[in-house]
DNA sequence: AACGCTTTTTGCCAAATGACAAGTGGTTTC
DNA sequence: GAAACCACTTGTCATTTGGCAAAAAGCGTT
């Protein structure tokens, strides 16, 4: 809980007052590896923030594969942010990788906050432009670089991350088939 | 003006006397084909609307290889966000791949308008994450798919830049070398 | 320990892409 | 119009990556 309250703060400035609103509203969510947070299809109807684990936000292309297009572990906030914004069906899934604890609020009280807090609204776009940054930032190297300096760029950023996904998924991350990044893993030793 | 000030009507309400305190503070801008709007190393000074023409966004990788990551034509915003934002050092440049005739505003006159207009910093919010959110979309398929089909998907969503566009440019965009994308554009025909 | 299941590794070959160099075609410049 | 320049194409060959199948390794259950 508060991991969570300084990850808000750093957006903005909240009172004792705002601060004890908040965590008043969030429940705790516990999801075993392979469970869903939310699924394409669906309207994002809670914001999570990750106590604990790894969830994944991926989705199935034209050929049925399933292609993760980002990791997220302790410490960051997980929400379907084009659902949740725009209040249309999810094109993605979020799915835990391993086992999750995470502190989630709903929808409907994260959009209450905005009336008796007069600064949220500001806080929440601020955080929205860091994480969609964030985003953007995680996905460029992908394309720019061949595929050994994908993976190597990966577990120079994200070393804690390597280990705890399986590869099958950080092959499909890196946009490379599994025996890609054996054969990557192995020729590097 | 008219497009831009359409463009800004996307993301929230103004009035009249708002409307003309923005056109009052616009300057045209012309760029032949290769020069730049902004460039690494400096911090963005204004943002800017294509009038006509196209701009792309790149950098050089660490290959010394000048590699673009964004193209913008007709009616789009083009500003160096995270300079922009946080008043620190643009990492990439914003060059006119054609000639180019824009409408700038100065970031100090665009700071300003927080102040005269009370739904502003709102509006520039929702703008700026629709930007990002684009940016997001466009660089995705460019991970997920092979070189052919990015060049595919590429044409068939954006057919009017694919011809304004020098194929080296392409090229980088698609993280291809010209080459292939010269095989590739022989092999559909 | 043995089984079934999943994940990862490996081998083999084909296809895609890169590197480099040479050639082609168009445009500008004098 | 010749020369210089630029962008693009093409040829040749090396390297990377994918597709597929089998083997090996890991993991939980009994």
């Amino acid at each position: 809980m508060k991991e969570f309250i300084e990850y808000i703060l750093h957006f903005g400035q909240l009172n004792e007052q705002q601060i004890a609103f908040i965590s008043e509203r969030v429940k705790e969510l516990e999801l075993k590896k392979d469970e869903y947070f939310s699924e394409a299809g669906k309207i994002a109807q809670q914001v999570g923030f990750i106590v604990e684990g790894v969830v994944r936000v991926c989705y199935y292309n034209n050929k049925g594969e399933d292609i993760t297009r980002y990791f997220f572990d302790e410490n960051q906030l997980v929400v379907e942010m084009k659902s949740f914004e725009s209040h249309m069906e999810s094109s993605e899934y979020i799915q835990a990788v391993t086992d999750c604890k995470l502190i989630v609020i709903s929808k409907s009280d994260w959009e209450a906050f905005s009336q008796s807090m007069p600064g949220w609204d500001n806080l929440v776009n601020k955080m929205i432009q860091k994480i969609l940054l964030q985003k953007l930032e995680k996905r460029s190297p992908l394309i720019e670089q061949d595929a050994t300096t994908r993976y190597l760029t990966f577990i120079d950023k994200f070393p804690q991350l390597a280990n705890r996904i399986p590869l099958s998924h950080l092959a499909s991350y890196l946009g490379i088939t599994p025996s890609s990044l054996s054969r990557i893993r192995k020729n590097i030793q």
